[in-house]
DNA sequence: TTTATAAATGAATTTATATTCACTTTAATT
DNA sequence: AATTAAAGTGAATATAAATTCATTTATAAA
């Protein structure tokens, strides 16, 4: 008997990442999928059971890949030190990969997103909720709801990349430590 | 002859906004928002050609009745409480408003997004432009490119009121003045 | 009142796209 | 090499939603 290619998995994932960020969520279609990842429609229902499966999947895939990946193992290096290392590895990760970062934003403000996608994106802001725990009982950063200030780190990184991305800007150093500058004196005490 | 119905577009631009953020954007349907609206699924094209005509004409609607008239005169205060008038606007309109900002959001990143209401849309960036330029003058705001710092204000004010939107919590003064110090001290040089 | 004209209706049509399925191909197992 | 079970195909089907249009209704003007 035949087994699966996961290699075709990839296909379908890079066509349906590639065709978002090119004519939008909204325009995406299970054919024009296919078509992309050089596959017949059909193929596309023997790895998914459905279209909302398959984004689901991909949006999981992107954000274990990529955003959460980046979570490296830097509890020894100082609270500012570990803000300005994610910053600059989110920042490089989202720029240099801009088609999954509009499919990821385009798909996080979608109805199809799953209980399940959901829980695995909190992952990422608990990792932060620890980092500005810790950085408040240091007394560096400032003491307000951390759900008051997740949002600026958040929403900046957000429309920060998908600007730069936009406008084909790179990411020099220059623009990290300008960007980080905005991002530590906002939250620092 | 009979007269077209002002009341009629508003209660369609109510149910559409409504819908949206009830269900989603992707899932709003031209035959739900007539239902919505207690009009028929006909009507609709007598008020606007196209369902992409119809959102567009919401979108620019809502930027000029909410976004753009928030934006005050008060070309005689100092920069600094410009900036905190606007702060407080944005963020009380928009979670009072949360239905809107919703739509906003959810159409922004959409394809049905029109050339005309993308120059709408830049209005309000010019008029921040103009402030931070006049801040720089002033030597008050850092001296680095508006390009990387609206990214700042515009991603933090959205997903912020997203979220307090969400939970429900309401807007205080001290939230306000609490969020207002992240933006100004991102911002200050 | 009557008339004329445009608004309003909603069922019918068109169009688009997700999903299925009868069939073909592939490759692991014997 | 033969067997067989699952992968792969793509045209056909089902479904859903945008748009049209023949008809009815309301109202401004005569």
């Amino acid at each position: 008997m035949r087994l699966k290619d996961d290699t075709k998995i990839n296909s379908i994932f890079k066509a349906a990442t590639e065709l978002t960020s090119e004519v939008g969520l909204d325009k995406l279609t299970m054919s024009s999928i296919a078509k992309k990842a050089k596959v017949a429609a059909g193929t596309l229902y023997i790895y998914f059971d459905s279209k909302e499966q398959l984004l689901n999947e991909l949006y999981m895939h992107l954000l274990m890949g990529g955003t959460l990946s980046i979570l490296p193992s830097i509890q020894h290096l100082p609270l500012k030190k570990q803000f300005q290392v994610i910053w600059s590895n989110v920042l490089k990760f989202r720029v240099s990969n801009s088609s999954e970062v509009i499919f990821m934003h385009q798909f996080r403000y979608s109805s199809y997103v799953s209980a399940e996608s959901n829980k695995l994106d909190e992952q990422f802001i608990s990792f932060i909720n620890n980092l500005l725990d810790r950085g408040k009982e240091e007394l560096i950063v400032k003491d307000i709801d951390n759900d008051l200030i997740i949002p600026m780190l958040y929403g900046y990184a957000n429309t920060l990349a998908r600007q730069l991305s936009l406008d084909k800007v790179d990411v020099t150093d220059e623009i990290i430590n300008q960007t980080f500058s905005i991002c530590w004196d906002a939250i620092k005490s």
